[in-house]
DNA sequence: GGATTCATGTAATCAGTTACATGATTTC
DNA sequence: GAAATCATGTAACTGATTACATGAATCC
């Protein structure tokens, strides 16, 4: 409903979710189709059969008065904060179980890694859409500080790492002087 | 079946998510009692109908040389990080929509409360399990870096809702400004 | 002629939540 | 006697993913 500011297809509206929300909310046209259908049901959405120039026809949704108005009382209704499940930090939790550092070791390493492409692209958004930041447009206002929020996230993430690194490597190295003082 | 390196009931399994995990992983005793009957089908668990002194009988689960593969397989799987979606930051990118930046800062002020006793969660937690960090013995180092990571992002989320009611203060403040000139 | 993009959808399945249902034991 | 805790589950529903299916227009 929020990306319905504009009339738009369920295409088009896959494509602001790939090229500048996947950061934090990603759908697949499979999910888009029946949820608007849906919408439109509920009379929140209404639909109109547009023949294109060039390709298929496209089906142009638009927002209701009703559904501006449902749109309006989500908006404002309170923050969910429940976390969301973190399958990579429970694989983590659990590498205990292997009784083998290294792997751990190699584990936040691919972490590293990923964690590094998306401070990436989100660098290359921020430089795409808001420049420096000043003097911000209203209508880019919330896009700029919510990538700011993904932002601030990663390199948090990114600082986990090098503190876990470090003591994955501490550990490691008094493991291998325990294990030469053995060998005497 | 990361939880199960000790044999434990569904019932005790739930307490886990909820004392320990519960910053990263939620699972309710309706989903908890039926993929424990699932994973015993499929052969990597095996469960003991134990009568109990005080209360109904437990069913209690361990895991089989198959399911303690099965761990491992998935322990050494490359990490997932698609980012899971975050309806607190979809519902912020559109409060351009309302038109009032004063929502936004209630808004704001409201996920900054929610961090905060976040943090206070996370740090008695630290403080109940791990005090001070350091000479971990090892079954507690993997718990205790999984709670940093929690710790670290929720700094990282309270930052931004410093800096954001910053950036909204501003704002207002300069539209503020604006129309009294334009009273003028 | 072949690949890519535009454009729409359905079906099967999986994961997870909420609500419902039961009942013994212990604590106050 | 009432409330809380221990203990197990089922049913209905919702949300989301994967795979399947179709077909025109454009670009190389």
């Amino acid at each position: 409903m929020g990306l319905l500011s504009e009339p738009a297809t369920g295409y088009e509206l896959k494509q602001v979710f790939d090229q500048t929300l996947r950061h934090f909310w990603r759908a697949e046209l499979s999910q888009i189709y029946p949820c608007l259908k849906k919408l439109e049901a509920r009379g929140l959405l209404q639909s109109e059969h547009q023949p294109s120039s060039r390709g298929p026809a496209r089906q142009v949704y638009r927002r209701t008065a009703a559904g501006q108005r449902e749109l309006e009382v989500w908006l404002n209704s309170p923050p969910d904060l429940s976390p969301p499940r973190l399958s990579f930090l429970a694989q983590f939790l659990h590498h205990g179980e292997l009784g083998d550092l290294t792997r751990s070791r190699r584990f936040v390493l691919r972490l590293q890694e990923g964690f590094e492409n998306q401070l990436r692209a989100f660098e290359a958004l921020e430089e795409h859409w808001f420049g420096s930041g000043e003097d911000l447009p209203d209508d880019l206002f919330h896009g700029y500080l919510s990538l700011r929020f993904g932002l601030l996230r990663t390199q948090a993430s990114l600082a986990w790492c090098d503190e876990t690194l470090a003591q994955l490597d501490r550990r490691l190295a008094e493991r291998g002087a325990r294990a030469e003082e053995d060998e005497k």
